[in-house]
DNA sequence: AGCACGCCGACT
DNA sequence: GTCGGCGTGCTC
C-alpha cells in the first residue's frame, strides 16, 4: 500500500512511502530512508495513488498504533494552527525513548506465583525460617508485581535464588491489570465541601464537551473542587489529566492528591526520566492508571479512556511553548476536550483576559470560589518613588519594614523583574518618561544605534543623556541593574541570611529543593526572586513582600503589561502572611496613581480584569481580534531587514481584513548572532488572518533567501 | 532538521 | 598540500 508519512523535519508536507503490511497502519510509526538518513516518521493516511514515480520503502515498527484517534487528529489540528511543519508536531508528540527507530512492545511486569505444591516445601523446610515466612506472605499476595513485594518485604534476592531453585516460586511475566474503580475503594474526603465547592462539582457535566472556569484565590479550595471531580470521573471507569504549571508540580501537591486521593497515579515533568515517561506513558495507554498530573508535553499522553482534563493555574505561561513549534498547551487541550466530548476545566485566581471575554461570550460556564476569600484583597503599601527617599533602588519605607520583619523573626521576599521586557528610558529624580510626540506611546531605547523608537508609528529620535523635564543626569534603563539590589540588602543588613531564588541559580531539583528547605526551616531571612516565587510554594514564615522593580514592565511595550503584572501581584501578594493576619505588600513605584495601585486593590482582580477588557474592546486588542506574529532573522542585520521589507511588499495585501504592523527589530534585536525583526498581523477574522500567515509562510518559504530563517507564532503572548 | 556537496582560509 | 569553516540545496 501507498501511505503519507509525515517526517521530523521542518518541512510542512507529508512524504509518500510504499508500505507491506496486514494492518490499518495509521498511527503506526515507520522507518524511513529520507534523503540520505533514516528516520522515524508516522503514518497519518493510506492513499490509492502517489504522484511520484519511485517510492521507497517504509518498515512498520508498531504492530498497533502509537497514537490514539484523538491525538493523530490533535497533531495534525496543532500543524494546522500554529502553521508548524507536521512532522516536528508528532515527534513532539511522542516519547523519547519511541523517536528511535527500533521496534516497540509494550513492557510487561514480573510477578511472583508460587508452585501449587507449595504446602509440601513449607512441610519439608520447616528450619528455614526467614523462607518460610516468605513462602507464607507470598501465598497470601500471589500472583504479586515482583517490585511491589520488594516494597513490602524488603530485598530478598538470595532466598529467591534459592526458592527458585527449589521450584517453590516462579517468576511470571505479565500486564499489569486495567485498574478497576469498582474495585478500588475511594476514601472519604477528609472535608466537606462548601456550597459553592459542591455547586461547581454539580455543575459539571461529565461525558460532554464543555469548558469551566473554576475562579477562586490560593486556599479557596480549588483543589477539593479537582479531587472530587477526579472521584466522579474516575468512578465512571475514566481516566483524568491534570496539568500543571512547570513550577507547579510540588512534593506538597503530590502528596495532598496521594494522601487524598489514594490512588495510583504518575507524573510526568522535566524531571522525570525517560524510562519513566515512557511508563507513564504505557500506564495511561493501557489504563493500569486512571491519573496523570503533568506540565505542558503532558498534554500529549496517550489514554485509553479520557474523561476529563483539568488546568491548574491556566494563566500561567509555562503552557506556552516558544521554541521548534510554537504552541499553546493551555488552547490544545482545548481542542483535545473538544475532540473527546470531555469537560475541561481551567482553575485560576487570576484568569487571563482571554478566558474572561469567552465567559462573557457564554462559551465557558464560570464557577467561582469567593466564600474563604473574603478579606483576602491585598492590603498593599505603595510607596512614591518620587517622593521617598531612597538608597540603592530601596526606599526607606522598605528597609523599615524589612528591617522589623527579620527582627520579629518572620521572612521577607523581594521580588524582583528579571524578564526580557524591553528597556524603559526613566529619570530617577522626577520619574520621566520619553514618549512619542505623535502618538504619546512610550519609547523603546535602542541602545546600539543610541535611540528612541516608537512601536507604534516607528519614529525614531535620538536618545538623550540628561532628563528634559528636570535637567537631571540621573537616567536610568529600567529592568536592568536588578544585581545591585541583593548586594544593597546584604550591605544593608549584613547579619541577615540572603537568598537569590531564580532560574539560573537554581537549575536543578535538588539544589532548588534544598534552597525551599532552608526557606522552610527558617534558615533564610531575605528571599530574592523573580517570578518563580510568585507561585507553587507555600512560605508560612513569609510575612512581607517587597517589590522593587516594576516600573519598566508597567511602561513596555507590551499591550499585556498591565494584566501580566496584575496576575503577578495577586500572586505574589498571595505568598504573604498566609496564616497570620500582619501580612505586608511593599509596592515601590513612579507611578502611584496607576490603576494597578489604586483600583486592583479596592476591587480585586476579577472587576479590575473586566475593565482592562474594556479598554481591550476599545483599542481593538485581543482577544477583541486576533493576532499572529511574524519574524524574520539573519545574520546581517541590513540584509535581512532587506529581504523581510521586500517580502512584505510583496504581499498582496488587498485582503484588508487583517492588519499589518510596521517591521520592528526585536527588542532583544540581536541574539545568538541573529538580527531578529518582526510584524504583528492583526484581525477580528480568525479566517482572514490564518489565510494571510499561511500565503506569508508560503511566499518566505519561496522568496526569502535560505539563510534568512522566519517563523510565526499564533496568539502570541510575549513580543521579545 | 540533518546531511552532503562545494568553495575559501590557517594548520599538522 | 589538506582539514574544516559554513553557505546552499534537497529530501517521497
Amino acid at each position: 500500500m501507498i501511505v503519507q508519512v509525515a517526517i521530523p523535519s521542518p518541512l510542512y508536507a507529508l512524504f509518500d512511502y510504499e508500505l507491506i503490511s496486514d494492518i490499518d497502519p495509521i498511527g503506526c510509526r515507520v522507518k524511513v530512508s529520507f534523503g540520505r538518513q533514516n528516520l522515524v516518521g508516522v503514518v497519518l493516511k493510506v492513499i490509492e495513488q502517489s504522484e511520484y514515480k519511485k517510492l521507497k520503502n517504509a518498515e512498520l515498527l508498531d504492530t498497533t498504533p502509537i497514537f490514539t484517534e484523538d491525538l493523530l487528529k490533535l497533531g495534525q489540528w496543532i500543524a494546522e494552527y500554529y502553521h508548524a511543519p507536521i512532522g516536528l508536531v508528532f515527534r513532539m508528540m511522542l516519547p523519547q525513548k519511541l523517536r528511535k527507530s527500533e521496534l516497540y512492545e509494550r513492557s510487561s511486569e514480573t510477578y511472583l506465583t508460587l508452585s501449587d505444591d507449595f504446602p509440601i516445601w513449607l512441610e519439608e523446610n520447616k528450619n528455614k525460617k526467614a523462607r518460610v515466612m516468605l513462602v507464607e506472605q507470598l501465598a497470601e499476595h500471589v500472583p504479586i508485581e515482583r517490585s511491589q513485594f520488594c516494597e513490602l518485604f524488603g530485598n530478598f534476592k538470595a532466598h529467591e535464588k534459592a526458592l527458585m531453585a527449589d521450584g517453590v516460586v516462579f517468576h511470571v511475566e505479565q500486564y499489569p491489570k486495567v485498574w478497576d474503580a469498582s474495585v478500588q475503594h475511594f476514601p472519604i474526603l477528609p472535608y466537606v465541601l462548601n456550597d459553592e465547592q459542591q455547586k461547581a462539582v454539580d455543575a459539571i457535566t461529565l461525558e460532554r464537551f464543555s469548558v469551566s472556569l473554576l475562579e477562586g484565590v490560593t486556599g479557596s479550595g480549588k483543589t477539593a473542587v479537582y479531587l472530587e471531580l477526579v472521584k466522579r470521573v474516575l468512578g465512571k471507569g475514566q481516566q483524568v489529566l491534570i496539568l500543571v504549571p512547570e513550577i507547579g508540580l510540588t512534593p506538597q501537591f503530590i502528596e495532598r492528591v496521594k494522601n487524598i486521593l489514594n490512588i495510583p497515579f504518575v507524573v510526568v515533568h522535566s524531571e522525570v526520566n525517560e524510562h519513566q515517561k515512557l511508563q507513564a506513558w504505557e500506564a495511561a495507554k493501557y489504563h493500569t492508571v486512571p491519573l496523570v498530573i503533568g506540565t505542558r508535553s503532558a498534554l500529549f499522553t496517550p489514554f485509553d479512556r479520557l474523561g476529563m482534563i483539568i488546568i491548574d493555574e491556566e494563566h500561567d505561561g509555562s503552557y506556552r511553548q516558544r521554541d521548534t513549534v510554537r504552541y499553546s498547551a493551555h488552547d490544545a487541550a482545548i481542542q483535545r476536550a473538544h475532540l473527546l466530548k470531555i469537560p475541561l476545566i481551567l482553575g485560576s485566581a487570576t484568569p487571563i483576559l482571554e478566558t474572561l471575554h469567552n465567559v462573557e461570550r457564554e462559551r465557558y460556564q464560570l464557577l467561582s470560589l469567593n466564600e474563604r476569600a473574603k478579606g483576602q484583597i491585598p492590603n498593599w503599601q505603595i510607596i512614591d518613588m518620587n517622593e521617598s527617599m531612597i538608597m540603592d533602588g530601596i526606599s526607606i519605607e522598605l528597609l523599615n519594614a524589612i528591617e522589623a520583619t527579620i527582627e520579629r523573626k518572620e521572612q521577607v521576599i523581594i521580588y524582583i523583574n528579571r524578564r526580557g521586557y524591553s528597556p524603559v528610558l526613566m529619570c530617577e529624580v522626577c520619574g520621566w518618561v520619553p514618549e512619542c510626540k505623535a502618538c504619546e506611546y512610550r519609547l523603546t531605547v535602542y541602545r546600539k544605534s543610541h535611540s528612541l523608537r516608537c512601536h507604534h508609528c516607528g519614529h525614531s529620535e535620538i536618545l538623550v543623556n540628561k532628563c528634559p523635564s528636570c535637567n537631571n543626569a540621573l537616567l536610568k534603563m529600567h529592568g536592568q541593574g536588578t544585581e545591585r539590589i541583593e548586594k544593597a540588602l546584604q550591605d544593608a543588613f549584613p547579619k541577615a541570611n540572603v537568598i537569590r531564588f531564580d532560574r539560573d541559580q537554581l537549575k536543578n531539583k535538588t539544589a532548588f529543593e534544598n534552597a525551599v528547605k532552608d526557606v522552610i526551616v527558617g534558615n533564610v531571612d531575605i528571599i530574592i526572586g523573580t517570578q518563580m516565587i510568585a507561585k507553587g510554594h507555600d512560605f508560612d514564615k513569609v510575612t512581607l513582600v517587597g517589590m522593587v522593580d516594576i516600573d519598566g514592565i508597567l511602561y513596555s511595550s507590551d499591550f499585556r503589561a498591565e494584566e501580566k503584572l496584575a496576575q503577578t501581584l495577586m500572586q505574589v501578594s498571595g505568598r504573604s502572611g498566609r496564616d497570620v493576619s500582619h501580612g505586608q505588600v511593599v509596592i515601590q513605584t513612579h507611578f502611584p496613581e496607576h490603576p494597578l495601585f489604586t483600583e486592583l486593590p479596592q476591587q480585586g482582580y476579577a472587576k479590575f480584569a473586566r475593565n482592562l477588557l474594556e479598554q481591550r474592546q476599545h483599542f481593538e486588542f485581543p482577544p477583541y481580534e486576533y493576532q499572529a506574529l511574524f519574524q524574520v532573522e539573519g545574520r546581517n542585520e541590513q540584509e535581512t531587514l532587506k529581504a523581510f521589507e521586500g517580502l512584505m511588499q510583496s504581499l498582496d495585501c488587498r485582503d484588508f481584513l487583517v492588519g499589518i504592523t510596521p517591521i520592528y527589530p526585536n527588542s532583544l534585536s540581536k541574539r545568538q548572532n541573529y538580527y531578529r525583526f518582526y510584524v504583528v498581523l492583526q484581525s477580528k477574522s480568525r479566517k482572514a488572518l490564518h489565510r494571510l500567515v499561511h500565503y506569508l509562510m508560503q511566499s518566505a518559504a519561496n522568496h526569502l533567501p535560505s539563510q534568512i530563517r522566519h517563523f510565526c507564532e499564533i496568539d502570541p503572548w510575549d513580543f521579545d
